[in-house]
RNA sequence: GGGAUCUUAGCUCAGCUGGGAGAGCAUCUGCCUUACAAGCAGAGGGUCAUAGGUUCGAGCCCUAUAGGUCCCACCA
């Protein structure tokens, strides 16, 4: 590692080098070690067919920081992280790519396709873990697991089978959500509701009459968004208060087309404000119209196909596109007479979130998870708080899906996934669930059987990562110490899909909550506020940000200025303003360890490299004054961690770094360093002794945020300890607080601000100094003074700096600046605007009768005195005490000017 | 229809349990001051959406209104 640091901060030189060091030194793998408290993130695994966005490079930085963070802490810190093998959308791909090919995934057979589908894990499931190695994430990869590899496998069997014998898993006949294109069923939550422009067709129906034939004069009219399901119309609906149609009752109409009498039924389903009060019922191609079927006992007639055309029967309109068959009954009841009129109508139509197909609601047997136990214990872990989610906002919508719930389709028709382990006899068709093949039929002694060809939905597995991961369904140790673990970090989006799955089934399989924290984040959207998507085009690639500005700048943005669950934008000018914190940071490590060198070589010797208590009496009031600072600084900046207030507590990090230290205290110590006189060795040392330990303990801060920067400066800077992030989190240290020195610098800096106010306000150039006068008549202000007189000269631009008591000696036409306590004066040569001079004082004075004004008001209320807290009104007492004193001498100046 | 959330400087957003309005970028002025021009010093700019209320005190709490975003449900 070279000392010579380069100019400018250049990210590619060690981001690498750094990540490798990490991985060859095992900082990342956690042992079970029960002396050690564990902190446990798991990961949500992304998908192998994935690239990282930035949705994955927020939700990865996140976690690292805290990692990090709790690992510097003194925790045994285990980020567990994997992949998930995201079952329809890799099928989805992998059925793209043989398209390419010219393959469809028939011929190739299951074993066939499952093939294809491991070759396609092995070549791009290890791309995204790549990517998150480049954001610098400190997973333990020695641990690194896949929700279809043997123990995930064996997990998924496991809890099937349990939840089957307990009776929550049933195969059931249900009407459920049906992907034409996927050739899927899919869950609630997979359904996406689009607002769609579509037309409302009014229909006749004849009314049957006494003969049994439908008659010439009497209709019923009612509309629909769908008419090609009439085919399977077994009612029409009416609500039984409404009058209009009492006289249906019993009634029959007639269904066209089909030709054939179905009943009119009276349902509290119908609205009687909406359309005409008739609804016409289709049991097996409509939730609403299902749930009414089985209230009325009417048949269920399936008029679809799987791939959404029409089946047999649909009479002649069987091997006709869902579509196509509506545009040609439409034509064929208007024919007949029976058509009203159509409306535009825009109305909500469901479609598969991952292709887009519109959703049709289909009978057919699938399995399903019973939910309404189930979700008792989760519902209660975060009404009791035992689960936190941040922000709290999100426990409403959490509440909203659990009050809600329905039962829980899991089976896919998809290949790609784990296989749904039931066994059905191929004698007598009995079903067997069970952990292996059974080997006699308990019904009737057959031995053949063959298993259920549908795989399970993606989550199912993902449900249960937090354990699975550990070893589960074992009695592993790594569970019996990780487990639960501690912090989820996710986006809001899967609330529904994992979240409330995972701690359902924490608290089923574990007996435990899965976790105690949920931290939630938002979108990254782009700079117009859209979300990024493909078809867009207007994702931004994590990997060439990283290219560009390093992956510290990159985790900056995505941390700042954003609060936990809000989406954000996302600026190129963020990054680069993440990037110019970097090279600031680099340029003052830079800066010191110049320094260090430089006293090295002229004295032979480390001066500085003491411990603390034997510099601390050698310190000078400007060295204290920024140890006090970051003292304060840790002790904030650790509370709004462990508040998971992340982007707030880097800002103060920031602020610190860049103002306090860089712009204020580099600059106060600089005459220190550059002085000639051999007298001044102590002050030079306590001078690096403040750089140096302080930006150390300020880059330990900010190592969560920014790992391989600071890493990089502390492996050049000392040579104690071999890396940053398995050093020791600063604490608080009472010793290290100095607020008699805080209060002295503030007032000396609140000095140099006016002078350098003053100096611009008059067009001075800044290489020209000039004296400066500090008259006050406290002994401990000149004290003060004195003491940070070599500083204060450099940074207020002055040539010389005099204490006195009183203003003797100082020329009438002197500028002046008032501070608490005191008077600055600079005497300019040439004839200062003395209109001006007073024009500035009397605004000076108009603020501070503001200011007075305020805190009398304040002070003279009694119900103030009485009911604010203590120390509020001491703090009021302590600012009139001081205007009023500044208030005396900007008067007292006016007066000398003769005003 | 139900709910959440937002409305703060020209732009994008912070503002933690109520106690004198902040940052970054942009703008203006002056500086190549031997760490950094990806920088330094200074400046301008906000009736914190509107109207009420609670409070000694409201950007923050309550109510209503307007506009935006999102989630859930879904009347066929």
């Amino acid at each position: 590692m070279s000392k010579e640091l380069a100019k400018t901060y250049d990210p590619k030189d060690i981001e690498d080098r750094l990540y490798e060091k990490w991985m060859t030194k095992k900082y990342f793998h956690a042992k079970v070690d029960k002396t050690k408290k564990p902190f446990t993130i798991v990961i949500p695994p992304p998908n192998i067919t994935g690239q990282l966005h930035m949705g994955h490079a927020l939700d990865n930085t996140m976690q690292d920081i805290l990692i990090r963070f709790k690992r510097m802490q003194g925790y045994n810190a285990l980020w567990q992280p994997g992949t998930d093998h995201a079952s329809i959308a890799t099928e989805v791909r992998i059925i793209e790519k043989l398209k390419e090919e010219g393959i469809k995934k028939e011929d190739l057979g299951r074993e066939g396709f499952l093939k294809r589908a491991w070759e396609w894990k092995k070549e791009y499931g290890g791309r995204i873990i790549d990517q998150l190695k480049k954001m610098g994430s400190s997973c333990d990869w020695d641990r690194e697991r896949f929700t279809m590899d043997e123990g995930c496998n064996r997990a998924v069997t496991e809890v099937f089978c349990k939840m089957h014998e307990k009776g929550w898993i049933y195969k059931g006949s249900r009407i459920i959500n049906w992907c034409p294109v996927c050739n899927t069923s899919i869950s609630d939550a997979e359904v996406e509701y689009e607002e769609q422009a579509g037309r409302f067709w009014h229909i006749r129906y004849p009314l049957v009459d006494e003969n049994g034939q439908p008659s010439k004069t009497e209709f019923l009219e009612f509309a629909t968004t769908r008419p090609e399901t009439m085919l399977g119309d077994t009612a029409v609906a009416v609500n039984p208060k409404d009058e209009r149609y009492f006289y249906l009752k019993g009634r029959q109409v007639w269904l066209p087309i089909v030709n054939k009498a179905i009943p009119v039924v009276e349902d509290e389903y119908v609205d009687m404000e909406f359309g005409t009060g008739v609804v016409k019922i289709t049991p097996a191609h409509d939730p609403n119209d299902f749930e009414v079927g089985k209230r009325h006992n009417l048949p269920e007639i399936n008029i679809m196909n799987d791939d959404a055309t029409i089946n047999a029967n649909g009479g002649k309109y069987e091997g006709l596109d869902r579509y196509e068959a509506r545009k040609q009954i439409v034509a064929e009841l208007e024919k007949e007479g029976l058509l009203g009129k159509i409306e535009d109508y825009s109305h909500n139509v469901g479609t598969h979130d991952r292709c887009g197909t519109t959703i049709e609601p289909l009978i057919k047997k699938q399995w399903f998870v019973r939910m309404d136990e189930l979700i008792k214990p989760a519902v209660q872990a975060v009404k009791s708080g035992e689960i936190r989610l941040i922000p709290e906002r999100m426990e409403k919508i959490y509440y909203n899906w659990t009050d809600n719930i329905r039962d829980w389709c899991i089976s896919r028709q998809l290949w790609w996934g784990h296989r749904i382990p039931a066994y059905y006899c191929d004698k007598c068709g009995e079903t067997v669930v069970g952990r292996k093949v059974p080997e006699t039929c308990p019904k009737c002694g057959e031995t053949h059987f063959t298993q259920d060809p549908d795989t399970l939905d993606t989550w199912f597995s993902s449900a249960l990562w937090p354990f699975s991961t550990l070893g589960w369904p074992d009695k592993t140790e790594e569970l019996d110490y990780f487990y639960p673990t501690d912090v989820l970090v996710t986006g809001y989006d899967i609330i529904f899909f994992w979240v409330i799955r995972m701690i359902f089934s924490g608290y089923e399989q574990m007996g435990e909550k899965p976790f105690h924290t949920v931290l939630f984040h938002g979108l990254v959207r782009d700079s117009q506020g859209r979300k990024m998507s493909k078809s867009l085009g207007n994702g931004i690639d994590p990997l060439e940000i990283i290219d560009q500005y390093g992956a510290d700048a990159l985790r900056l943005t995505l941390i700042t200025g954003n609060a936990p669950g809000n989406d954000m934008r996302f600026y190129y000018e963020r990054v680069e303003a993440s990037r110019n914190f970097a090279n600031k940071v680099w340029n003052a490590s830079r800066f010191i360890m110049m320094n260090m060198e430089q006293a090295e070589q002229k004295t032979g010797t480390r001066g500085w490299e003491v411990p603390y208590d034997q510099i601390k009496e050698k310190l000078e009031p400007a060295d204290k004054w920024i140890v006090s600072r970051l003292n304060t600084l840790i002790r904030d900046v650790t509370d709004n961690m462990e508040h998971f207030e992340l982007g707030i507590a880097v800002q103060k990090v920031y602020d610190f770094i860049w103002d306090e230290f860089c712009d204020w205290y580099i600059e106060m110590v600089k005459p220190r360093l550059y002085s000639k006189e051999e007298a001044d060795e102590t002050g030079k040392n306590s001078a690096l002794w403040t750089l140096k330990n302080v930006l150390l303990e300020a880059l330990k801060l900010l190592h969560p945020y920014m790992p391989f920067i600071t890493e990089e400066i502390f492996c050049t800077m000392q040579t104690q300890e071999e890396s940053i992030m398995i050093s020791r989190w600063p604490e608080y240290a009472p010793e290290k607080a100095f607020p008699q020195e805080e209060a002295a610098i503030e007032l000396m800096k609140e000095a140099v601000r006016g002078i350098r106010n003053v100096r611009t306000q008059m067009n001075v150039a800044p290489s020209r100094k000039a004296a400066v006068f500090v008259v006050s008549e406290k002994e401990e202000i000149r004290r003060i003074f004195t003491e940070g007189k070599l500083f204060f000269a450099s940074l207020a631009g002055a040539s010389s700096v005099t204490m006195q008591a009183d203003r003797e000696g100082i020329a009438q036409d002197a500028v002046s600046v008032v501070i608490p306590n005191a008077v600055l004066y600079i005497p300019f040569e040439e004839l200062v605007d003395i209109s001006q001079e007073i024009e500035r004082l009397e605004k000076e004075k108009a603020r501070l009768k503001g200011e007075l004004a305020r805190v009398n008001g304040m002070l003279s209320n009694e119900r103030f005195l009485s009911k604010a807290p203590e120390a509020k009104v001491q703090e009021e007492r302590a600012k009139l005490e001081k205007y009023t004193q500044m208030m005396e001498q900007v008067e007292a100046r006016l007066q000398q000017m003769g005003r």
